[in-house]
DNA sequence: GGTTTATGTCAACAAGGCTGACATAAATTT
DNA sequence: AAATTTATGTCAGCCTTGTTGACATAAACC
């Protein structure tokens, strides 16, 4: 280090002046960061209104777009444990908003299902989100969608890209394994 | 009402199949969720390792960001309450990553600065995150960079728009009136 | 028939939000 | 000068949503 050198106004210790870095992108960072929070925020506070949290809303989004998967295919797609699962699960279930179906094949398994009350709910709450994605999708140019799609994508790790790719469900998109 | 019976086996009731929405944009809903959950993955990884949270990189981040902000500006950044910052900020504190100067015009406020030490880490807790989104923005043409960080600065609320655009420090200013 | 699998559940714990109450020092107002 | 407001700190307790570990049951598999 060494820089800071000639005009130090506070003798003490060194405070690490400016974000001098290397090469990071601290305003992408940040961005991402005030997106995301602004992104979950009207959801919130209507899942607040109701007794939820953050936690009901990615159970119903994924039983919504996969209405039938199983407890543990839902488990794999939100990376919780299931003790954590069974806790919003449960009050999806007496609340009316989420129904199990004893799996067709497997008679262990539990296909989850949003109810009519479930999946108005889970409408109301993408609303928001969505029309959110619009007005800032609205000053680009149309092709410059997928261009954001595509920075998403990215984004996420290499393990789990089938996982997005699958819930799309219609992603005629050509690269894919290109590494 | 009506449908106290939640957990039935036969199909008498709809579950709801398919995510015929109006016009809900699920794709960027969920690619959002994902993008954003492995976003911050790695750096979380790293805190867990040295007895830290999400909520010291935050802490860590901003004060890199705004080298000398006071408390009350970083708990308007953050939006979250003192006490919450409190815990998190003496951890910071003690451990030797933030040290507190007192505020030269108005001697009750804290401007807050990283040491060294806590300069280091938070250059190394972004470093995962930068190089994430320069592998993100690999593959696009160079213009697409301002694309992306158009559609992020819209997802923002207005409200905190300029928050952002100062963190950026060059945005001068924009037309806010639209609403 | 024995083992594995899918799910559920109980109990305890941690992180990081929250509110309310109160303390102190410095700045500001009256 | 005294009273009030402001910036910050701190104590105590609560909530949500994660975690781990242990154990139960029914169905599937071998």
């Amino acid at each position: 280090m060494a820089d800071t050198s000639a005009r130090r106004i506070n003798p003490d210790e060194e405070p690490a002046r400016a974000p001098e870095a290397p090469e990071i992108d601290w305003d992408l960072i940040e961005l991402f960061f005030f997106a995301y929070r602004d992104f979950t925020s009207d959801p919130d506070h209507m899942l607040d209104e109701l007794g939820f949290g953050r936690a009901h809303h990615r159970v119903m989004h994924f039983i919504n777009r996969r209405p039938g998967l199983t407890v543990a295919e839902l488990l794999d797609v939100l990376q919780i444990t299931k003790q954590s699962l069974a806790r919003v699960l449960k009050q999806l279930i007496d609340t009316g908003h989420v129904m199990q179906v004893q799996g067709p094949r497997d008679r262990r398994q539990r296909e989850l299902h949003l109810t009519t009350k479930g999946r108005a709910l889970a409408l109301a709450l993408a609303a928001p989100q969505s029309r959110r994605i619009g007005r800032a999708l609205a000053d680009l140019k149309p092709e410059d969608r997928s261009t954001v799609e595509h920075f998403l994508k990215e984004m996420v790790n290499r393990e789990f890209r089938q996982q997005v790719d699958n819930l799309g469900q219609h992603e005629p998109e050509s690269a894919e394994e290109k590494r």
